[in-house]
DNA sequence: CATTCTTTGACTAATATTGACTATTATTAT
DNA sequence: ATAATAATAGTCAATATTAGTCAAAGAATG
């Protein structure tokens, strides 16, 4: 890689754009359809680019709503410094994840200061063996490892 | 959650409008059609924000009279304590919970005081579409009525 | 070549807007 | 009083307006 190469694709500019715009401002609506005019693509690869250049390991959520005036918002989130230890937790889960397995995480993140005591309820609460039961074993521990992976993901920013 | 900016859609106008008005005052009362003239768009519509926006789970309770001199009363609600409104909220999931309704909650939750800031953003990811998607949207929002459900029974005891 | 990344578009889903028709209540005429 | 009319609000389904998904085709990369 030279240094200043243009950016072949289409996709690497419109985040370019997106993201020269989101150097001035914490966040930005756009209407799909707009950027897409903009750049002469379908709306769908708006799409595309969110989902590959705008996540949140690289420190961006993104809500949306559909119907009239409906809108894109991409908002830029400040990192935590010390999220190691939530990165190798989540690096470890898996596909799947067990009940034990998951209280254990819990406990790391009470060690770590990372949650307080009414976290860990609410987290608790939330991969509780009822509230995912859908009478498929492997279906639980699926769904808890999901569920958790997303909890650890909102912990590595604040807003 | 909160700080909106420049809303695109009428119904979100119409919300704000009354919303502000309901900041200093225990309700209000409104002539159906004269909204609907303020706002340049059919009376129905300002069913459909009613609907849709100021429905119990959000705090309001709404009742109108017909014939000469009808109105539409919105009320904030009051309920008399934490414990009735998670019992309420919890009452009003049923089976099945969708997305919107269920950020309905979460915001409720965050005005009674309920959970704070961080906690809204540990549930609003406990129920995230990804977390909890099973390529089934009727299983989605089943997982998600307990799941929410699962949490708020741990709030009464959490507090 | 094989693999991965990008581009495209047909189909789906969510939300908002509109208007025709209905229901209820108040007022006026008989 | 009763009936007719006016003045409201409610319901529901059609249409409009967005965004999302997914898989196939094409391009780039190694």
């Amino acid at each position: 890689m030279g240094d200043e190469m243009a950016d072949e694709n289409i996709s690497d500019l419109i985040e370019r754009y997106l993201k020269e715009i989101l150097a001035d401002n914490e966040q930005i609506k756009i209407r799909r359809s707009e950027i897409a005019g903009l750049f002469d693509v379908v709306p769908s690869q708006i799409n595309y680019v969110i989902n590959t250049r705008f996540t949140i390991q690289n420190g961006y959520i993104v809500e949306s709503k559909r119907g009239g005036g409906g809108y894109i918002r991409i908002e830029k989130v400040h990192l935590l410094d010390d999220i190691d230890v939530l990165d190798s937790l989540i690096a470890a889960i898996g596909n799947k994840l067990s009940k034990r397995d998951s209280e254990t995480i819990v406990q790391t993140l009470y060690n770590n200061d990372l949650i307080d005591r009414r976290e860990v309820s609410i987290i608790l609460a939330a991969i509780d063996k009822d509230a995912i039961d859908l009478n498929n074993n492997d279906l639980t521990d699926i769904l808890r490892a999901n569920i958790m992976i997303s909890i650890l993901n909102r912990l590595r920013y604040e807003r």
